[in-house]
RNA sequence: GGAGGGGUACCCAAGCGGCCAACGGGAGCAGACUGUAAAUCUGCCGGCUCACGCCUUCGUAGGUUCGAAUCCUACCCCCUCCA
């Protein structure tokens, strides 16, 4: 990469690719330059844990408008591995058929979510594999190698997600201990000029602003290219995730990206952008889809329920995606309760669409300067249909 | 005609004297899901009741027994094999 173009190098000390275009109060509108292509913020990643946005191709994705998308180093380590994934050219990009941006999450998560069957040191974390039981090891720099091999665009440090509830010396050792990996993913990430991306710090420190403090100077030991909020949407109830971001938002270097891990739902990501966020992920829209739960301008609905057996109408007439133009509730319904494959695919492109052209329109707001009366009318929508707003 | 096997709640299916309103599945009804061990998981699922409980159920009709889906008799269906 001899000429990476503006602000698109990599490497330690590179800028970080982020030109800000506009601002609405703290929100901002943004290009992110990455390898792989420019991604428009305030953003969001729809997440393919294995090398695959659940039920939608890559071509899928790309008419969908997504920009960006989420792998994980974990998932794909155990299976299919390096040795296959570094057969293809340009990694996973060549492996999945996907061209764009790739964001990979480094592991961090699964040191939460298989919480049974980790146990962690201060060197790393060792697994019992979900695939076949057997033992896995992972360390940063393990961490920081998959993601290399894998040519993600960002790759994130490896960390140790805290989970909820935790009191505040559990909280602050676990961050601690992040912050000492996010070091050394780091240096080692960036060890020579074959790293393919940029690598991102996470921010831990669980339900206290405090620690959330000592968490980010930690991580200004190093320049990052971009920073993620991580420990979030994990229990918590709202209030805390709300003030954690409040606390922690306005010390993040506003030059470079924000990204809130694993957040949320359309009024968590409305919220977040508010505050200044830039980049989203969740399985939401693509989990959600798969048990029948589709986003409409009035709520979420639960396509198995009784009520929509007979309705000939769209998931939402406000709805352009291609499944709202072609199919009734009634044959969405149907296709669930058959566990027709159809069905699942369908729900997931709806679903997707309405996150993507949420953040088309959250983006588009912020152009216009009219992001806090979006916000307002978002905010002022049932969040599952038929039931009002608490 | 002969010999076997079987009829259990919406469906499939266990139970084979009391712990049975009756194991499991499925279907049905509802709920949960936030850096995906998830097309998964949880609850309800004969009737009445918030519940304790009560009532009606295991092909039909009788019988034995303190007590029967379970044992006996007759009958009605269904399946397999032989003629």
């Amino acid at each position: 990469m001899s000429d990476p173009g503006p602000g698109g190098t990599c490497g330690p000390g590179a800028p970080p690719g982020f030109i800000v275009e506009a601002r609405d109060g703290q929100a901002r509108l943004a290009r992110l330059i990455l390898p792989h292509g420019i991604v428009e913020t305030p953003a969001f990643m729809p997440v393919g844990t294995y090398g695959t946005v659940k039920a939608m191709t890559p071509q899928e994705l790309e008419a969908l408008g997504a920009q960006v998308i989420l792998g994980n180093t974990f998932h794909l380590l155990l299976r299919p591995g390096p040795e296959i994934i570094g057969l293809h050219r340009d990694g996973l990009h060549g492996f999945m058929g996907w061209h764009r941006p790739i964001l990979t999450d480094s592991g961090g998560f699964q040191v939460f979510s298989l919480a049974q069957l980790r146990r962690i040191d201060e060197d790393g974390v060792s697994f019992r594999s979900p695939v076949d039981g057997a033992a896995l090891r992972m360390r940063p720099e393990d961490a920081m190698d998959m993601q290399r091999v894998l040519r993600s665009d960002v790759a994130m440090a490896f960390d140790d997600c805290t989970a909820y509830p935790a009191t505040e010396a559990q909280a602050a050792e676990s961050m601690r201990r992040s912050m000492r990996w996010a070091l050394r993913s780091f240096d080692h990430y960036y060890r020579d000029e074959a790293a393919p991306g940029h690598l991102f710090g996470i921010v831990q420190g669980g339900m206290y602003p405090p620690l959330r403090l000592e968490s980010l100077e930690a991580l200004s030991r190093r320049r990052f290219a971009g920073l993620a909020i991580g420990g979030l949407a994990v229990g918590e109830p709202e209030e805390a995730r709300l003030a954690v971001l409040d606390a922690v938002l306005p010390h993040l270097p506003a030059e470079r990206p924000r990204y809130l891990m694993g957040v949320g739902y359309p009024h968590d990501i409305v919220a977040a952008v508010l505050r200044g966020v830039d980049l989203f992920d969740c399985v939401m829209p693509t989990r959600h889809a798969r048990n029948g739960h589709l986003f409409t301008s009035q709520g979420i609905i639960n396509i198995r329920n009784a009520a929509h057996q007979r309705d000939t109408g769209p998931i939402d007439p406000e709805c352009s995606c291609s499944t709202c133009a072609h199919y009734s509730r009634a044959y969405l319904r149907h296709l669930d309760r058959c566990n027709e494959i159809l069905g699942v695919r369908l729900a997931t492109l709806h679903n997707l669409h309405f996150y993507l052209a949420l953040m088309r329109r959250i983006r588009a707001a912020i152009a216009a300067g009219t992001l806090a009366q979006l916000a307002a009318d978002l905010m002022a929508l049932p969040r599952r249909s038929g039931v009002p707003v608490a």
